[in-house]
DNA sequence: CCATTATCATAGCGATCACTATGAAACGTG
DNA sequence: CACGTTTCATAGTGATCGCTATGATAATGG
């Protein structure tokens, strides 16, 4: 038996910069620039560190890049799963969820619209995969807007033939289109508007008839 | 008096490439690969020409694109001013540019999404002109819509206190959304369908009462 | 103290970027 | 034919791309 003893500290020179701040500020860079527009000089010099400590810290540029989608993901991303989990009926969750998102979008303290909606939609070939984990994250949440308004209509608060599938895909598009438009300048109320307007084509309720 | 006479050929070497193929060929690439993810190389190849040939004809790489955007709007972004041309209704014209908009842009001979709506959403500083040159067509794209929208109210066909840009940018968005879900694979059916949900938010008609 | 380990800064790798200088080739004109 | 004009192909410009080899520096373990 050997003490594993987690020491303290690690053993050779401690690193001299806070990862996750780095990685905060590379997300500000992704989101702002996109994963081409952005170089890796930029990066270093936007997280205060030198290129070998990204690569040590990182790996590659794609992987600090997927890592800072991840962060997303984790920190102004979370309000959709969020929205979709605590409200008790879909209705209420789609309505929140689009009302969040004309908040997030156009945040002042942040880049403009959403990271992942409307991220890596076209890439030089050499990208594809960047572009492919991009897309699959746009298909998860699409996933998951389905499958919460699946419940509702299992619930009864749906017409019974209501396509879940094809609900989600319309308030994705309504959700891609306010980032679009976020980026383009688009204050809160103008997205806040749209997504009132979205609400107006949720199926009616089954009548009692 | 002289005869200005524009001689039957230029003067020089004649170009012994096709202007109009050749940037049609650099369309379908921009297209499918955006700005920034475009190299010059590989336009050339594309084109069928050299460097030269291609800076003699279009002046720089963002010369090629703008013209490029120029003729995807003459092209196949033809449909959504015809849409808004030829309808004799408001909710006609907006009805036929959804139902348009999800067969160009999943039509298996092109890129898939549209060219402008889903454009250098982000880029590097460098290519801010380019970014705010689509963004401008994007806006005109919404400009048109909005007063198409705005006769329609005019004739009575909706109600009075219609926010005629607000419909348009929720109907913008729907398209931007659904070039956003073109390009990451949806088909015609899955766009129909996010079409005939959006129509449903279209406000009623004010009633006789 | 020395040895080990890990991170740091400097400098620069080959490849590609958008773009162009140079001169030969292909046309009308005299 | 030679001339002027324009386009062509070859080759390469400096700058930047993502990434890394090298060696100094700073910590722990003995």
């Amino acid at each position: 038996m050997e003490k594993t003893g987690h020491s303290r500290r690690a053993r050779g020179r401690p690193p001299g910069f806070d990862r996750a701040a780095a990685l905060e500020r590379a997300l500000a860079l992704f989101w702002e620039r996109g994963y081409e527009g952005t170089s890796v000089a930029e990066l270093v010099e936007a997280m205060g560190i030198t290129p070998p400590s990204l690569y040590g810290a990182f790996g590659s540029k794609e992987g600090l890049y997927r890592e800072a989608l991840a962060l997303y993901g984790e920190g102004p991303g979370r309000f959709g799963p969020r929205a979709l989990a605590e409200e008790p009926t879909a209705r209420a969750a789609v309505a929140r969820l689009l009302r969040e998102a004309a908040e997030v979008f156009t945040d002042r303290s942040r880049p403009g619209g959403c990271m992942i909606s409307t991220a890596v939609l076209s890439c030089a070939p050499e990208h594809r995969a960047v572009a492919e984990a991009v897309a699959g994250m746009r298909a998860a949440a699409t996933d998951a807007l389905a499958e919460r308004i699946g419940r509702g209509i299992a619930a009864g608060e749906l017409p019974e033939g209501t396509d879940a599938r094809a609900l989600a895909r319309f308030y994705g598009a309504v959700i891609q289109g306010m980032s679009v438009q976020a980026r383009d300048g688009a204050d809160h109320d103008a997205l806040a508007a749209i997504a009132r307007t979205a609400l107006a084509a949720w199926p009616s309720p089954p009548g009692p008839e």
